[in-house]
DNA sequence: CCAAATACGTTCAACACTGAACAATAAAGT
DNA sequence: ACTTTATTGTTCAGTGTTGAACGTATTTGG
């Protein structure tokens, strides 16, 4: 029993998941060197792809979206605005809230971007069988429903 | 032809990646609050964990193997230093060399976080099957591999 | 044997992200 | 109607991460 029986490597969940996390930090990397070439870093781009799907979001809403702080979308928002990229109008009803939109040149930028992701995961994960690549999907959307219970739970 | 005809969240590959990302996220989040009762984030775990199965390795390779920066070590290392978690001593044979070594106090306290690790990741996959979770983890390391070729191709 | 190139660790300025405190507005409770 | 509570976005101080420049030590190649 000197250590414990059984260290963490053993746990095939627990090697699969450093092997996702590994993959993960990896493609945010290779993906900040291919979108440099566009000026924009992966934080840019997540906003970008959520206002192309979600005309008119609100400030709040987006950063509940991309499960970050609402100081950090006042911090990036107001920079992607001044370059051009996006626009942001109050809402005539609730005077509180921002509504958030593309620009011409912010939706080219966007269409861009896509498609230097997408041809980064297409070609990263061509070798991997579709079947595979679904049901790891699957996997990883009942797992995000999952942590997002115990986030919530944690926050009462 | 107007949109391009396909949209990124058409593609099989594009949607799994895009949900592994984001389950991701939200492990981190749930273990950077899971640590939190011992006072340490997940790059301290990442660095204890590698110095519990890798003694004596130096901060090039540590920050290697993590894939951060080695100013990064430089900045994280004293601060764990001086809270005795780890200790650092200079390579006999190579003056430039620091050679990184956990105190009785750095391996308690790495035991228990990875026990918490463990868990927060057996109890969020246990609904998935264990063949899932090993396909899984084959799929990322062949992706990790392919990164981290494409990566060195770069640095050339 | 010596000069050039390389490797290790540190420092520093720049930038990113967070959580708490805050002002303005809206909604709920009385 | 009006006080209280909640929500939206902003600001700010604290912290983390990076890449470039640097000093020191080692290795390589004439």
């Amino acid at each position: 029993m000197n250590k414990n029986q059984s260290l963490p490597w053993d746990h095939p969940r627990f090697r699969s998941w450093i092997a996702v996390a590994r993959a993960c930090q990896l493609m945010q990397q290779s993906l900040t060197r291919s979108l440099a070439d566009l000026d924009i870093k992966p934080p840019h781009l997540d906003i970008l792809v959520n206002l192309y799907r979600f005309e008119g979001i609100s400030q709040q809403e987006l950063a509940r979206k991309l499960l970050v702080g609402r100081s950090n979308m006042s911090m990036l928002l107001p920079q992607m605005e001044k370059r051009g990229l996006i626009e942001r109008r109050g809402d005539t009803r609730d005077k509180r809230v921002l509504r958030l939109y593309l620009t011409g040149e912010g939706r080219r930028l966007t269409e861009a971007a896509m498609a230097i992701q997408t041809d980064l995961i297409e070609r990263t994960l061509s070798d991997e069988p579709i079947e595979q690549c679904m049901a790891t999907a699957d996997s990883m959307e009942r797992i995000i429903t999952t942590l997002l219970k115990d986030l919530r739970d944690d926050d009462d």
